[in-house]
DNA sequence: TTATCCCGCCAGTGT
DNA sequence: ACACTGGCGGGATAA
């Protein structure tokens, strides 16, 4: 029943591998981060840093390891490697390395094995993403050759608690685990081989990841808070716990989006309540001519997050050592918006350069940036959308966004009421 | 308090 | 059997 250990105690810890970075060790990696320097006292030395769960979180890692690997000759990646160089448990990397791939900075390639394909990748697979999301919405699931056994496979999740509630369909999603670029495909006719164990990856963070994106590819609200996303995501047959665990997941999700800058925390327009806003371009674009919503790759950087400490999260166990002198230093931040250009090529043979904003966290070196790349930059960008328009009709676009407006509106008033009755 | 979300147990999968 | 993966949620920080 309970499963987690009441006490902090290290067990055996199964995952093998990297315990717990073994103590002094420096993880080897020391990327400049150009981290406004300042270590101010303390940090370093080791013995007592307090505990600070900032320095451990998923995004400072994401960061970190896109740092680390961000380069022209690195193409390959070894699990076992990113967490020692990173100083963290194969666990994390698991979570940073299934984001990544859902929004196609990474590709698995075998066990153990990543390959690095870079920010390039990120338009094709949010295309993709986007492609895949209109075509669920249209109603026919578009079914390629395979699409499951048969019969009702639909809102498969929700495991217990009841799915059969009244309003019906919304289970919309639950498509394949077909990501965007792998598809190692060795196997001749390996297809419709799969499932089975399904149920799992259902729930996979990876999968999480791309439907949260979907969502704000093709939803019209510029803000989501993660609640709203859950409920999207879960459907109506919101289970408390369920929601919470889908809560959670968003956040760790949310985290790394945003240190890939791909999105952005805010605040919910007209509540306060905290959400996130997509940064990424592939928008909507309604029939209004573009709409990049994107921070002329100027400050992007949200000055949340200290990024930039130092490149490993090495020890600093949750131990709840007091925490005399956080010296929370500040610790710039900016500086980050790195403009990356590189020519289409990626999977569907579409050429057309699309440029990169305000990726890379801070501390990313590689810097090639000049203004009128920013400029064209934006050029591009259109381009992108054109083209991605141009990939399917306008009405369907329409229909979609009838087929979210109503939710969303639902939502709304749902939530206002909500927050209405308990606000007291 | 509520919002975040790290940590690592341990159950599925893969080999 | 062992090695990988990674769902999951307790409960500790942050705000």
């Amino acid at each position: 029943m309970d499963a987690r250990a009441p006490s902090p105690s290290p067990g055996p810890s199964s995952s093998g591998a990297e315990p717990y970075a073994a103590a002094a060790q420096a993880p080897l990696v020391q990327v400049p981060v150009q981290g406004a320097g300042a270590g101010s006292g303390s940090a370093r030395g080791c013995r007592h840093h307090a505990y600070s769960r900032k320095q451990k979180s998923l995004g400072l890692l994401c960061s970190n390891f896109v740092a680390l690997y961000d380069r022209e000759d690195v193409e390959s990646i070894g699990l076992d490697d990113a967490a020692k160089r990173l100083g963290v448990e194969r666990r994390r990397i698991y979570d940073i390395v299934n984001v990544l791939e859902s929004v196609g900075i990474l590709v698995r390639r075998a066990k153990n094995r990543y390959t690095w394909l870079g920010f390039g990748g990120v338009p094709a697979a949010l295309k993709e993403l986007k492609e895949r999301a209109l075509r669920e919405m249209a109603g026919s699931p578009v079914l390629p050759p395979m699409e499951e056994s048969s019969t009702a496979n639909l809102s498969d999740d929700e495991d217990d608690e009841k799915m059969g509630d009244a309003d019906a369909d919304e289970d919309a999603e639950s498509e394949k685990l077909s990501q965007s670029v792998d598809n190692a495909s060795d196997k001749p006719e390996a297809h419709s081989c799969r499932l089975r164990s399904d149920h799992r990856k259902e729930k996979s963070l990876g999968l999480l990841t791309q439907n949260f994106v979907k969502l704000f590819l093709t939803m019209e609200v510029e803000t989501v808070s993660l609640d709203e996303a859950a409920r999207l995501l879960l459907g109506e047959g919101h289970a408390e716990s369920n929601m919470r665990t889908k809560v959670r997941r968003l956040y760790d999700i949310a985290n790394v989006l945003s240190s890939l800058n791909l999105i952005e925390k805010t605040q919910q327009a007209d509540t306060r309540k905290p959400a996130f806003r997509w940064l990424g371009q592939a928008k909507r674009k309604q029939e209004n001519n573009l709409t990049i919503d994107l921070p002329p790759s100027s400050k992007a950087m949200p000055s949340k997050r200290a990024f930039g400490t130092d490149l490993t999260n090495i020890d600093n166990k949750r131990g709840k050592l007091d925490s005399a002198v956080e010296n929370k230093a500040k610790l710039m931040q900016g500086a980050g918006n790195i403009v990356k250009t590189f020519e289409g090529k990626l999977g569907q043979g579409h050429r057309t350069d699309f440029v990169y904003g305000p990726f890379h966290p801070a501390g990313a070196k590689k810097q090639e940036t000049d203004d009128h790349t920013v400029k064209q930059e934006r050029k591009t960008i259109q381009d992108w959308e054109n083209l991605a328009v141009t990939f399917r009709p306008q009405y369907q676009n329409q229909a979609l966004n009838d087929l979210f407006g109503h939710y969303v509106e639902a939502w709304k008033s749902w939530y206002r009421d909500l927050t209405r009755e308990t606000t007291s």
